[in-house]
RNA sequence: CGGGGUAUGGCGCAGCCUGGUAGCGCAUCUGCUUUGGGAGCAGAGGGUCGCAGGUUCGAAUCCUGCUGCCCCGACCA
């Protein structure tokens, strides 16, 4: 499967350009010292764009069919991922818990999806044969902590919201971490006293998520999705275009230019943040399940957009379907029990480490949003063992480490092809190439990963650059 | 869950049809040379050929069963 390390990868190395780890920054780091085993040849299992990069890039290594270690690479992308939706749903007011992976099937026998739910719930027995179960969601434990607590409509509105490890054990797990059976969710779940509430609840999710995926670098499009049985037009899906996307959408392309809501939208302003909803809601959207074509037809020919996309967002209003059966209620104003009105509202954060990648790549390998990137910069030395070179990038490495820049230093003993092979393959942003061509005339080489310009600075300036 | 593939050293593959000492490229290790787009030479190590039965003097190769993984479809964040 996964293949040797290159060379000194993971030699704790001889340290021909000695320079102390800058203390404050852990996120610098010299590749001689990391876990990075990248592969050279195309792993045959991999058949997308995203799964093939992240094994050759040595981001994860498969365990079983659609289940997946993170390897550090991998793992760095993906905390990256999860503090930008954490910001973005603290922002917007759901307060973060954690709950377990593994559950007790009572709770669902409470709500009656036990049986409901196929075979894609992974069902095991502990030591005194109690029936479990690993998560494949969370409504149920959500509803029974907040009943535990809850009795007042004074203590709502009230959205929780937690980042776990979720398992579905699909027929056919395929393409790498974008269709795993062990995924990362982010999952948040809004109380309401009624509906009028539980729709506030909903958009300031859907605004949080216009936000979200912005800042990782993706334009989504909210689609309208399939509600199933509770019916209305609350459900929406975000879909990320891209070739090799799972399922064919339709939408207008006005979509792909408009404004994201700002940071200092106030989620408290019910009308202010229906403006957004509305307007993200006003044109054309939909995936093929939903898919209108007469509708689709209204809309003018230079403005369809017929392509395929991922999913990488889903966020639908329930109203009553497990509080009423699990009893969640809580005294109103009228001095009556109300079931309270519940959302849901979920961001897979593993499939967007897949869905970046397929939005963001060439043929040499990744391209990371500059917010995700495991690393800003890669500092490639072209000639270790060069008195000149090695003192030029201890200097660059420190100075950038000492500056808060994440910086990965390929202080390996590699041909200069190989390290301009590795550091496209990997993505980072800003490559700075450090050779004695250059050193002659006092200059480092800046290249931008994304339009592959590329800069020959003096060393003083390709800091400015970077730390600016 | 239906259909189709595949399994040989860390990775990618050949060998199987027609049974007879397990091979190639990359990677790894040693030495020398080399150093601005995945280096060259010389040497070295590493494989119960997915597992279990069977046929045979002899099985990676033929037969039977099982398992893992991949692909297409149906299903799904």
């Amino acid at each position: 499967m996964c293949g040797a390390p290159r060379r000194g990868a993971l030699r704790r190395a001889d340290s021909r350009a000695p320079t102390p780890r800058p203390p404050e920054r852990p996120s610098a780091m010299r590749l001689s010292r990391y876990f990075l085993p990248i592969l050279k040849e195309n792993p045959k299992e991999a058949e997308i764009v995203s799964h093939r990069l992240m094994l050759r890039a040595g981001m994860i290594r498969q365990e079983s069919a659609g289940i997946y270690a993170w390897l550090p690479l991998g793992l760095k992308v993906l905390n990256k991922i999860n503090g930008i939706v954490r910001q973005e749903q603290n922002r917007s007011g759901a307060v973060e818990v954690l709950m377990p992976t593994i559950q007790s099937a009572d709770l669902w026998r409470e709500s009656g999806r036990y049986d409901d739910y196929g075979k894609e719930m992974l069902r095991i027995k502990d030591r005194h044969e109690r029936d479990m179960l690993y998560g494949p969601t969370n409504e149920e434990m959500i509803t029974e902590i907040f009943r535990a607590y809850v009795r007042s409509y004074k203590d709502l509105p009230l959205n929780l919201y937690h980042i776990q490890w979720k398992f579905r054990d699909e027929v056919r797990p395929r393409f790498g971490v974008m269709r795993g059976r062990e995924f990362l969710m982010k999952d948040a779940y809004s109380f309401d006293l009624d509906y009028e509430g539980a729709r506030h609840a909903y958009n300031k999710m859907f605004v949080a998520y216009l936000r979200t995926f912005k800042r990782l670098g993706l334009t989504a499009i909210p689609m309208v999705a399939d509600t199933g049985p509770i019916g209305g037009n609350l459900s929406h899906e975000f879909i990320v275009l891209a070739p090799t996307g799972e399922s064919e959408v339709f939408s207008h392309r006005d979509y792909l230019s408009f404004d994201t809501p700002p940071a200092d939208i106030d989620f408290d302003d019910k009308a202010a943040v229906q403006a957004v909803v509305d307007k993200w809601t006003s044109l054309y959207a939909a995936t093929d399940e939903k898919h209108d074509a007469a509708a689709f037809a209204q809309v003018p020919a230079e403005a369809q957009v017929s392509a395929r996309g991922i999913e990488v967002g889903h966020i639908f209003y329930f109203g009553t379907k497990y509080s009423a059966p699990m009893k969640a209620v809580v005294n109103g104003p009228d001095g009556k029990e109300h079931a309270v009105h519940m959302g849901s509202y979920g961001i897979g954060p593993s499939r967007l480490v897949a869905a970046l990648i397929e939005a963001n790549h060439d043929e040499n390998g990744i391209i990371w949003p500059q917010s995700v990137a495991p690393f800003k910069v890669g500092l490639a030395n072209l000639k270790v063992g060069d008195a000149a070179t090695d003192a030029a990038c201890a200097d660059l490495y420190a100075k950038l480490g000492k500056a808060g820049v994440d910086v990965l230093y390929d202080d390996r003993d590699e041909r200069p092809g190989a390290k301009f092979a590795t550091l496209d393959l990997i993505g980072l942003p800003w490559q700075v190439v450090v050779g004695p061509k250059g050193l002659a005339e006092g200059k480092v080489e800046v290249k931008n990963r994304r339009t592959g310009e590329r800069q020959s600075l003096t060393p003083e300036a390709a800091l400015n650059l970077l730390t600016a």
